[in-house]
DNA sequence: CGGGTTCTTGACTATCTTCAACGAAAGTGG
DNA sequence: CCACTTTCGTTGAAGATAGTCAAGAACCCG
């Protein structure tokens, strides 16, 4: 869930709606994703790699015969959009309005007169590659309650907020996302949703927001080390 | 399976044997690494980044409760050690003798004086993340013969040689490596195993080398588009 | 050849999925 | 603005898939 996420970057030969981008200058350029539109597609040619600087995006990959994979939720400060052999490899679409800095391609690639920018670009290729691995401990080696208990860990010491006593995250995706995201069913993620608040972990105050009643629980139980 | 696979990368401050590392100097350094042996650990700082020029190595993850993940088997052309805020984050260990070339981190990070190379990691790193997504679909979206097929497939395409009519597959990790990397049991590998033999999609000449019987078969599996 | 490890197979169990129903929320059109 | 429709989320019951536990076979090593 930390760093960057995506994989690709390219929207201008996108097959389907790019009428929410439009570069607000400030001083690099700037793009307006709205909710539910796609910024750039699977096999779309790379010309630009994006920072999220408002909002959440989501990248997806397809299977042959439509299963989806949520390969990452991007927020603020994320970067999506990097490129293998010029093309995109994942979807990418609003979640929520978004912002997002779009750098040029050449900018990762060869610097492009900007050898700070290229380090940066860098260090969040990397940090990508780190964070992809622990999505995989994830998928690969854990319970769906723990899932879902690690999955609201990671984005509560991401992006939660502090209100009273308590911290709180919200889910701008659907459960659909979160269980295309851990390799569940919407089913299984509602279920264990359901035991973590009859645990008392947590409170779903409404569908897109939880307050964390028990931190320390909720990371017990992320971790396994439950009855 | 493509491209490359690992995480981060140094040696020299590893708790555990690094005897096996000794630059055999050609045009660029080059290290060998005995089979069963770790050429760096999770949490090492990074002062190098290997390509696998022979053999094959194995890439881990830990939780902290004892369970495994298998982030990438290395192959020769992949390349390992990624850094991350300096460390590794991962295993490497030998599956079998190896040999690997070793480049300055630095040669990744600012170029170190030589762009081609420079270019090729970062490149190397863009592959790494594209085919981590690869290993999202098959942890997260499969089932077991699924992943199984799967992951003979990749190798196939990979690493397989052709002997007589057909392909093989030399697998120099045991089934528990295979599991992990999956996010199965042992015991479901290798019953995903019998059952790929019992119709006819593979032989097992020896526990570490398969023959495709049917290619065709055995693709249409790993999609999911069987009975 | 013998001992230890790894692999395979079987029986049983747990977990997650599937199918189905229901309720809540959101979107649409009059 | 309200009724209608559709989507999304939750819950339940039944079924399937993979995991666990256990035993035997194959392989590897000295």
């Amino acid at each position: 869930m930390r760093g960057v996420y995506v994989t690709n970057s390219n929207e201008f030969t996108t097959p389907t709606p790019v009428a929410a981008i439009c570069g607000a200058t400030r001083n690099l350029p700037e793009t307006r994703l709205k909710q539910g539109v796609n910024l750039f597609h699977q096999g779309d040619r790379v010309h630009w790699i994006y920072q999220v600087k408002t909002g959440v995006v989501r990248l997806t990959r397809l299977l042959e015969n439509g299963r989806r994979q949520v390969i990452a939720f991007g927020y603020p400060g994320d970067i999506v959009g990097f490129p293998l052999d010029g093309q995109h490899h994942t979807d990418c679409e609003g979640l929520s309005n978004a912002t997002l800095q779009r750098y040029r391609r050449s900018a990762l690639e060869d610097g492009d007169g900007d050898p700070q920018m290229h380090r940066d670009l860098l260090q969040a290729a990397l940090r990508e590659i780190s964070a992809m691995q622990d999505h995989f401990m994830m998928l690969g080696r854990k319970s769906a309650l723990e899932k879902v208990a690690s999955f609201i860990c990671v984005l509560t010491d991401r992006v939660g907020q502090s209100v009273g006593n308590y911290k709180q995250v919200s889910l701008p995706m659907s459960r659909s996302d979160i269980a295309d995201f851990l390799g569940l069913t919407t089913e299984t993620v509602s279920r264990s949703l359901t035991q973590l608040r009859k645990r008392k972990a947590i409170a779903i105050d409404n569908i897109y927001t939880i307050v964390i009643l028990r931190p320390d629980v909720l990371r017990e139980l992320s971790l396994g080390d439950h009855d």
